[in-house]
RNA sequence: GGAGGAAUGGCAGAGCGGUUGAAUGCACUGGUCUUGAAAACCAGCAUACUCGAAAGGGUAUCGGGGGUUCGAAUCCCUCUUCCUCCGCCA
């Protein structure tokens, strides 16, 4: 959610960015404006009544005390008016406040200056691409096909226990999802994360705090009987430990990575491109998140990207950067670069983290802020990043590194599994 | 799931339906003193919105929401959470 007092002191720069994002900004910034200003002259009028109810009952308080209890009754007869002129009055400051605030909960975040121009994927800006993309020979399999070879993971089995897109990974697949968590887990920690276990059902309010409600209620598992979601990433619950939170400036940065499996809906999902671990309504994935000092957070992003790099680079997979363009972005980010591993049998990249600034966004919904030296209070920033999704990392691993012996190990990742090759 | 009890500022903990945004202690910040520190003493110390150039005003907030009342931290309803006991159970 957008600051108003930012919107103002703003508004021109507000609305050519968020006019990168191909949405009719001007119009929106101005709704929300004049909403805010009804919003505020009504305030006005609704605290004077009621300071004046207030003092009149402040003075009958005192005539009653002093035993004027003549005054005091012929004060009380005059608040009827006054006391319903009040009630109407705050009435209309709710409805003012929620007008506004569904209001400004439909806008998304500022992009970035930096932030491409552009309505679609096609859009997205290639930063950089590492790493050769290895030459494989005639009879290689996608990973699906490995995993039947090899008994990895089990698509079928996950249907009879739960529906599709539920996978059930079996022996050294399990291994080998057990040992890339912990890698990655192990990684974040030696890189000053703190690691979190947190909970993997989140209420409403942790929902909205991260911006996944209102707008991905769709996405979501819920659970009615308990009125909970199933968590889309660990970042909603991980930046929400946060909410209502006051830091210190010295408290910057906070730096956490957690585990936890992730559930999506996927509405609407289908085709070839979802086949095998492409896309799952059940996967695993390390989360780093960052809340920072305004000032600091883009550097902060760059040292987030560059970690997830260093990751793929551990995995010797060929990667690729994109900076997403302003339709691609997501709702709350304002900046968000996707790393992209090579799949070598499918030909073609996938997505395995996205590192995205939120600036104030979600730290505006969660009033997470700090104070200064002048204990002034501002919102911090927050950041975070898929370090590092599962699936697609184990499709590009078992692609790119398959031989006739079977599928070859990094070394980084052979503490973990205990194995160099499986087979 | 059943029966009781509780929820007050960073923490602990008072609080009578009336000048209580809220005593007191601790913590914290600044100052005096000290070579320095501690101690002592003095002062300050919630958040949001809003008016104002500022100084400073106004409003709201004592778990959340609603109600009674001229007036609610205090009374009533409701929800949530925590504690104790019972039941169930990985």
């Amino acid at each position: 959610m957008l600051a108003i007092p930012h919107i103002k002191e703003n508004t021109t720069e507000v609305i050519e960015r968020l006019t990168k994002r191909g949405i009719p900004a001007a119009d929106l910034i101005n709704q929300v404006m004049s909403a805010d200003e009804k919003r505020r002259s009504i305030q006005q009028e609704s605290d004077n009544a009621a300071a004046e109810m207030n003092s009149i009952s402040k003075e009958i308080g005192k005539l009653f005390s002093s035993g004027q209890t003549e005054a005091a009754n012929e004060a009380k007869a005059k608040t009827a008016v006054l006391k319903e002129k009040a009630k109407q009055l705050n009435e209309q400051l709710q409805t003012a406040e929620k007008e506004m605030r569904e209001l400004l909960l439909t806008i998304p975040n500022v992009p970035h200056s930096s932030v491409p121009k552009g309505v679609s994927e096609e859009d997205n800006k290639i930063e950089k691409e590492v790493g050769e993309k290895p030459v494989l020979p005639e009879g290689t399999l996608p990973h699906w096909e490995l995993a039947k070879k090899y008994n990895i993971f089990d698509l079928e089995l996950g249907v009879k226990v739960t529906g599709a897109g539920f996978p059930v990974f079996r022996g050294k697949g399990a291994k080998l999802q057990r040992a890339l968590i912990n890698f990655f887990l192990e990684e974040g920690i030696k890189a000053g994360y703190e690691e979190i276990t947190s909970p993997i059902m989140i209420n409403e309010a942790s929902g909205r705090g991260t911006g996944s409600l209102p707008d991905k209620e769709g996405q979501m598992y819920y659970v009615p009987a308990d009125d909970l979601y199933l968590i889309p990433t660990a970042e909603v619950p991980i930046t929400n430990l946060y909410r209502d939170v006051i830091l210190k400036e010295a408290d910057f940065p906070i730096k956490m990575c957690g585990y936890t499996p992730c559930f999506r809906r996927e509405a609407g999902s289908y085709g070839a491109h979802v086949r095998g671990l492409n896309r799952l309504h059940q996967f695993d994935k390390v989360e780093i998140v960052q809340i920072t000092h305004p000032e600091k957070s883009y550097e902060t992003h760059q040292e987030m990207v560059a970690y997830v790099e260093t990751l793929l680079q551990k995995l010797e997979l060929p990667y690729r950067i994109l900076n997403l363009c302003g339709g691609d972005l997501t709702f709350a980010s304002a900046l968000t670069f996707d790393l992209e591993v090579w799949s070598a049998a499918q030909k073609r990249w996938l997505e395995v983290s996205s590192v995205s600034n939120f600036e104030t966004f979600q730290s505006n919904r969660m009033k997470l802020r700090y104070s200064d030296a002048n204990k002034k209070k501002h919102l911090a920033h927050t950041l975070n990043g898929s370090a590092i999704a599962l699936p697609r990392i184990v499709a590009s691993l078992l692609e790119n590194n398959q031989t006739p012996a079977g599928i070859k190990i990094p070394e980084a990742l052979q503490g973990y599994t205990g194995f160099a090759v499986l087979d």
